[in-house]
DNA sequence: GTTAGGG
DNA sequence: CCCTAAC
């Protein structure tokens, strides 16, 4: 299983790095590497987290019968991941049977060593208004450890009821969570919350040992999880507004960062390792965002319970979307709070400007919305895990440069997509790391990330999120597509107020004589030449005006008489039109000398003609 | 600023 | 005539 979902991540490019023990720091970077070990350990935790939950939650729903088949087949997408999914199962079934109102949520805080040294505990989270949270938090370090190891541990958190309720499966992703990490994890929100599972008896820690190992779960989890989710603006989330900067920095302690480049692996991994990814990953995906311009990929959670026979559903938690890029430039002495808020002006806007909502699956979007969820696929796991959900702009008028939510736009959304969704690497984080600013990062949030690694928290809200990530925020969408509009319209009507369009003036018999005569001199391309010799003193003549002129002329000419129109223009001098036309296209003329032997060529020839006619006549 | 062409 | 690209 393991190494599906090693493949997997594979297949985006990504490699998860570790995290489990180290220091962030360390993990981050130079442990990224060393995938295996840590990756599971981190995956493991969520992992299990989400099986439990969305057994649970199946369970609940289904009937017992399933449960048995349901556990052996079931396996979330990595091969590990299934065992724990089993072990765990049942014995989380029962817990939550007992408690009986599992659904509404389950909480996993710690997990432990898979041996058995660390301890994992699941806890049942009732309260409405509290997310569940999975939290590997034990598996870095002591779930009291507070803030940092929260943030580390940083899951996924779910609305307790609706979330809890819709998992079935598996759950994935996080990491987005970080937002939700950071609210919560930190400090008190888990402990608090970790404090109320145990106090309601729900999970266990021994149930959650029970589970299975802490490790297999990782190992799962990791598959669950994925990558794509950046950043989140957690539906659920609750505005931690003052603290988040606070704990930003300290997330940053957590040490999670991001891992742009990858951003896909970077998240999975280190979202499950810790909270920082989220951050990371919301950098990256703001990075993403810009290429893709559009949307906001989310962070999904599917579960797919394609055991129940009875009537198959899935189910999706969402834990948050990202916003899309928003580009903000404040003066450095601009304050803190002149940021939020312009950041949120700014995320205001864009989802003010309406949104809808697009589908991914294996990066790609699903533009038919007639087909069910069983004919894209959705329905198989290995789906759900590359499932995702994009919130993109509304088009409103004219589509905006960037590809970005324009279904058109394949490529744009290709790309954005494919980024945004875990299965496919992406490079965009490498872009936006690119692209970067390091002033800006700087400026605007320094603790956020100027670098990578230093995470944002996701604690902040959603906001702070934003801004701290902000190096690059640009509410793409709806602001970039009015802006086009407008320019173009702007300049249209321009011209037309601007500068009236100048008055028609036909050319009389005697200037079209007097061009001709002109140009069967200097010849075409001269037009300069014409003027100054023929038209000086005609003002509104240019020598443009007189190359159209000519132009028309020569079309005159060429065809029949009835179907010109306007004042008639002699035949003479159509003639000689032809004649000149047809002269100085073969002569390129443009010496004077050339032009006088020219003229006289012309002259000749033309007079030959008439004369030959003229001598048929007489 | 000119040319050359498309609109 | 306008608008532009290309000189």
């Amino acid at each position: 299983m393991v190494v599906k979902k090693r493949q997997y991540y594979g297949f985006n490019g990504f490699h998860m790095p570790p995290v489990p023990r180290a220091p962030r720091s360390a993990r981050q970077r130079g442990l990224s590497l060393n995938k295996k070990k840590v990756e599971d350990s981190q995956l493991c935790a969520f992992e299990l987290l989400a099986s439990l939950a969305g057994k649970l939650l199946q369970e609940s729903e289904s009937s017992a019968s399933s449960n048995a088949s349901e556990a052996n087949n079931q396996p979330i997408i990595g091969g590990g991941g299934v065992k724990c999914e089993q072990a765990e199962d049942r014995p989380l079934k029962a817990e939550c049977l007992d408690h009986g109102s599992c659904r509404e949520s389950a909480f996993v805080t710690g997990f432990s060593s898979p041996n058995g040294d660390q301890k994992s505990l699941l806890n049942d989270f009732r309260h409405a208004e509290s997310y569940s949270i999975l939290e590997r938090s034990s598996m870095i370090s002591n779930s009291n450890s507070s803030e940092k190891v929260g943030a580390d541990l940083k899951t996924v958190i779910c609305k307790s009821k609706s979330v809890c309720e819709n998992f079935t499966g598996k759950v994935e992703d996080s990491f987005d969570s970080k937002v939700a990490c950071d609210g919560y994890v930190d400090n008190g929100f888990r402990r608090h919350q970790v404090g109320d599972g145990l106090d309601t008896g729900g999970l266990t820690a021994e149930n959650a040992c029970s589970l299975k190992d802490p490790m297999e779960m990782c190992m799962k989890f990791p598959t669950l999880i994925k990558p794509d989710s950046d950043v989140e603006l957690p539906l659920r989330r609750e505005p931690v507004p003052n603290t988040s900067i606070p704990r930003r920095r300290n997330d940053t302690n957590w040490g999670m960062k991001p891992h742009y480049r990858k951003r896909k692996l970077c998240y999975s991994r280190e979202s499950c390792n810790s909270p920082d990814k989220s951050l990371t990953g919301d950098k990256n995906g703001t990075a993403v965002m810009l290429h893709g311009a559009n949307g906001v990929s989310s962070s999904v959670i599917g579960h797919q319970s394609p055991f129940h026979s009875k009537d198959s559903h899935v189910k999706f938690s969402i834990k948050s979307f990202r916003v899309p890029e928003l580009f903000i430039e404040i003066p450095e002495t601009a304050t803190v709070g002149s940021l939020k808020r312009t950041v949120l002006e700014a995320v205001s806007a864009v989802l003010g400007s309406g949104l809808r909502v697009g589908v991914l699956l294996h990066g790609m979007k699903i533009r038919d919305d007639n087909r069910t969820l069983l004919q894209t696929g959705m329905t198989s796991k290995e789906n759900l895990d590359t499932l995702g959900f994009s919130l993109e702009p509304i088009p409103v008028q004219a589509p905006p440069p960037l590809c970005t939510e324009d279904p058109a736009l394949l490529p744009c959304d290709t790309s954005q997509l494919i980024s945004s969704s875990p299965t496919t690497p992406i490079i965009d984080s490498g872009i936006s790391d690119a692209l970067p600013d390091p002033p800006p990062s700087t400026n605007l949030d320094t603790n956020t990330e100027s670098n990578h690694e230093s995470v944002s928290s996701h604690s902040d809200m959603v906001t702070d999120d934003t801004l701290l990530d902000s190096r690059a925020l640009v509410a793409v969408p709806p602001i970039n597509a009015e802006a086009l509009a407008m320019v173009p319209l702007s300049q249209k009507s321009k011209r037309s107020e601007l500068v009236p369009r100048r008055t028609r003036r036909p050319f009389s018999v005697s200037e079209v004589e007097a061009l001709v005569h002109a140009v069967e001199e200097v010849g075409t391309g001269r037009w300069r030449d014409v003027k100054l010799r023929s038209f000086e003193d005609a003002d509104h003549r240019t020598y443009v005006d007189l190359k159209d002129k000519w132009k028309t002329l020569v079309h005159t000419a060429r065809i029949a008489p009835q179907q010109r129109r306007g004042e008639p223009v002699p035949q003479e001098l159509l003639d000689r039109v032809l004649a000149a036309h047809a002269y100085w296209s073969q002569h390129q003329a443009k010496q004077h000398s050339k032009n006088q032997a020219a003229i006289l060529k012309i002259t000749v020839a033309h007079a030959v003609r008439n004369g030959v006619e003229d001598s048929h006549s007489i």
